[in-house]
DNA sequence: CAGTGGTCTAGACCACAAC
DNA sequence: TTGTGGTCTAGACCACTGA
């Protein structure tokens, strides 16, 4: 074991034991690198690790203290909210003042022609380096500025094309009812919930450290199978810090719905970083 | 921004550009870093930037390559089947051979006193820095090494005093049995779903990197609820590497059942790293 | 203005992988 | 054997925080 493994597992069982309880300041770098004898740079590397495990945090030039663990918000979806609702998030009591809040280029709506995530490439069916026409929203508690989720609505080329949909001032909850007129039956929901690190561009929109705490991601898929196969209508990409939410679901006493199982593809974030 | 953060972002846009693909091996840290004309270190502090964000790893001393997006498994929890098992997990057709694996002490089951992470606490009703003894297995697949998962089972202090049930040959799911007839009704589960980092010893037990791919983690809460305000009786707590797993839950349709919304506690790992 | 974390360099040695 | 990433050091300067 390296030397700065073995002087980030001392202090990982200082933390974890309750010795340097959450909130607590840690000794000054320059000091421990004394006292363990090591180089500055061995104490950061050291410290470094424990912040990619999200168990430190350093405030800028004001310390390095042990990280508290937030509050975290539980949300459960809500159907029938979803159906009539043209936001892509999850809802309840606790999102209430919810409302759509600024991207980063200034609009509360950005539609944008991107590189499609392998994983939704994947459910809707298209090439894994289709680019297609996606309208992302930031939403979340203006007053709260961590409580926001950062939502991707992908629809698929078959939806886009038989459906004049996107444009004008159709909502999205408008689209739903007008395609299950269109297929003539009822639309189903289900979601994938998986979670990885945020890119740059994601942590600073979620006002999210860019290390130690992951992103966690939820599919929201929209797609008919009451007549024939599965056909994916829409994919909505919904993200959030996992240190401010968890999702919650009831289990349905006895057998449970089921779906293909198939391996789905992992992602890597996309987004074009501005060169 | 840094030296090291402009040339990681240069990188980032070569990888999402799909100039360096998923596989492909990345220029030798030395060579880019004489191109750049920055020193070593700095060089790898870039790629460590992107080491944690989980886009590159380096595999040993044979190069630094652009991660794949392995196949991620779509697991289901199917109720009837968790009725009858005592093994926590998620089953279905893709978990059909998954057993229970060593755990790195040997055993198939630990039984140990430890602290309780603080969200399990708050559900189970009990104080932030109480000990309370964990069941914990290891379950997966013994052919493909990276399918597995790692589950802890805490029981609430009123359920191991009223029962004699941890003890001897009844498994959880004679526990589930005999719970209900003991409180005459029937049980309910919800699940709570989360990301973290992994700690060491948990990337280690379910191998995984310990750096740049999250944890996802599913607190699966056994409850009574029928005859006035919830009882906890147990929560599993089933850790899994996010890029391997991804979990899915059907939404029923209409109004979908809630819970108790108030804010849960976050947590980080709070295993005893041998010191 | 002192304290503290952040960045950077030049140079060195090691250990394992792949041939 | 060579290539490659991993580790470590001593020393320096910067920039923001907070008294």
């Amino acid at each position: 074991m390296a030397r700065y493994e073995e002087i980030a597992q001392d202090l990982r069982v200082l933390i974890t034991s309750g010795e340097y309880p959450p909130g607590a300041a840690l000794p000054l770098m320059r000091d421990l690198a004394e006292q363990y004898g090591v180089s500055d740079i061995t104490m950061r590397r050291a410290y470094g690790l424990l912040t990619g495990e999200g168990l430190i945090e350093s405030r800028g030039r004001s310390g390095t203290f042990v990280r508290e663990h937030p509050d975290r918000l539980r949300l459960t979806v809500r159907t029938r909210q979803m159906e009539r609702d043209e936001l892509g998030y999850y809802s309840g009591p606790e999102t209430q003042g919810w409302r759509p809040l600024q991207l980063p280029d200034g609009e509360q709506t950005q539609v944008v022609t991107l590189l499609v995530p392998a994983d939704i490439a994947d459910t809707l069916g298209v090439a894994p380096d289709t680019r297609l026409t996606v309208r992302r929203r930031l939403i979340g508690d203006p007053d709260v500025e961590t409580h926001r989720q950062l939502a991707d609505s992908w629809l698929a080329p078959w939806v886009a094309e038989e459906l004049p949909l996107l444009s004008g001032r159709t909502g999205l909850g408008g689209m739903y009812d007008r395609l299950e007129e269109w297929g003539s039956q009822p639309l189903q929901w289900r979601e994938e919930i998986s979670a990885r690190m945020p890119s740059p561009e994601e942590a600073a929109a979620l006002v999210m450290p860019s290390t130690g705490v992951p992103l966690l991601r939820t599919l929201r898929i929209t797609y008919f199978a009451e007549a024939g196969p599965e056909r994916v209508a829409e994919v909505q990409d919904i993200r959030m810090s996992a240190a401010v939410f968890a999702l919650g679901y009831p289990l349905p006493r006895g057998e449970s719905a089921r779906w293909p199982v198939e391996p789905a593809t992992g992602d890597y974030y996309q987004d074009p970083p501005e060169a």
